[in-house]
DNA sequence: CGGGCACTTGATAGTAATCAAGTCCGGTGG
DNA sequence: CCACCGGACTTGATTACTATCAAGTGCCCG
């Protein structure tokens, strides 16, 4: 944790701008230029940092912290499309084309985040070109991701899609461990069900069903140890 | 139609070069020198043009036709992803990472495609930063399609779904008609299936229903009269 | 330790997938 | 031009599964 090191504004800044992709090919004395750029926020869990529909006028580094992109249908109901965490970014898509946010963002807990103001950033982008490249590369992630999601909830079963929840939470979240890989979950039920298209009912009943094959093992309602991960991987056709 | 003007190959690749965004901040001599690097192709209805999982050494661009890209589960499912149509292209992505095609591409009818080299289109893209600029343009409408195609898939209804689609067809292919708009569908029941994760027999119960209604009529199996666009919109949530 | 909220579990109902016939369209050949 | 053939589409009956409704239970935090 950098707080151990040193919890200076300019040391925040520069790690700030370290933790993310695209950034990387600054030099250091770039990237303390980019530093001196940054705003910083911070919001609390449940806080709205962006509303659907609102121009946003800076692009958004997480530094500490997660948060949900989402839209609400007329009725009520809501589907989550990101999760982003720490070095994730987003509203680049705001900046690049002239367009209000297609989702809104809300804090998963206490997030602490870097703003780049969008004259700031499109002038870094005509400095350095690379930083376009790398920003189409995240589009691409995201591409990639989103595909995978469109194939798993055409074509797949309820099994499938929580077994496929699981694995990304435990590429990304997971910490290796004696039994397996322990997840720390980002969503609740309820969110995890808002995630993958279902309800919260049947997402629980599913991850009942993955325990009792002891595929898993739920450990309170946050954490999630996962035991035979090829066995998710079989869940997914 | 080109081909009454002049059916020449130097006519043919201008205007296929002039067809596409990515080259719209090109002037006409740039233009024409990207359009000697463009290798012609032609592949006839249910030719596969690029298999899931073979690396590309070519952006594609549509010249003439439809295709699908499409990818296949183990037990034979297909989620279709995309239709692309004349002016579009692919396999962007897999010459700006070094990466294998995350789908299948298969023609929908006699389709003329113009083929840019790897290594040219590189060149391209140092020479002219805006041509990224217009790719990323481009992903970001595929990334908006996505996040609304995911929103549908898994908060909306099976009404909603096909009403979604059959939207999305008449502003892409629908004409101006005394009674509505005329569309050509660019799929089979089947195929529309195949696009919004359900089977062709509900699809086509779902579209008799929307006759029912008064909502739409169908001409045969490949053209839909749009009667009441509103009707469809409402049906969206 | 207690209260509230999230989660689990159970029963029921609604809806789409599946299975199974038919029907229609479009193309082909006489 | 018409008759025929095959593939795509439609329609119906049944089954399977998940959303919904409804109680409980347990975790977490004050």
């Amino acid at each position: 944790m950098y707080k151990n090191i040193c919890s200076c504004d300019i040391c925040n800044h520069k790690l700030c701008t370290k933790k993310v992709s695209i950034f990387s090919s600054l030099s250091p004395e770039q990237l303390a230029k980019v530093a001196n750029l940054i705003i910083h926020k911070e919001y609390q869990k449940g806080d709205l940092i962006v509303m659907e529909g609102e121009s946003m006028d800076s692009l958004v580094i997480i530094n500490e912290g997660q948060v949900k992109a989402f839209r609400n249908t007329q009725d009520g109901r809501e589907q989550i499309l990101y999760i982003f965490s720490e070095g994730d970014f987003f509203g680049e898509r705001n900046l690049l084309r002239d367009q209000a946010s297609t989702y809104n963002v809300k804090a998963l807990e206490k997030t602490h985040v870097c703003l780049i103001h969008k004259r700031d950033f499109q002038v870094l982008v005509k400095d350095f070109p690379d930083i376009a490249l790398k920003v189409m590369e995240e589009l691409c992630q995201r591409l990639d991701r989103l595909e995978h999601t469109v194939e798993t909830m055409g074509t797949g079963t309820v099994e499938a899609r929580v077994s496929s929840v699981l694995l990304e939470f435990a590429d990304k979240y997971g910490k290796a461990h004696p039994k397996g890989i322990m997840i720390e979950l980002p969503l609740s039920r309820e969110g995890i069900a808002h995630y993958i298209g279902l309800t919260r009912e049947t997402v629980s009943r599913k991850m009942s069903m993955l325990q009792d094959e002891g595929i898993l093992e739920m450990l309170g309602n946050k954490k999630v140890l996962l035991l035979d991960r090829a066995a998710l991987e079989r869940n997914l056709e």
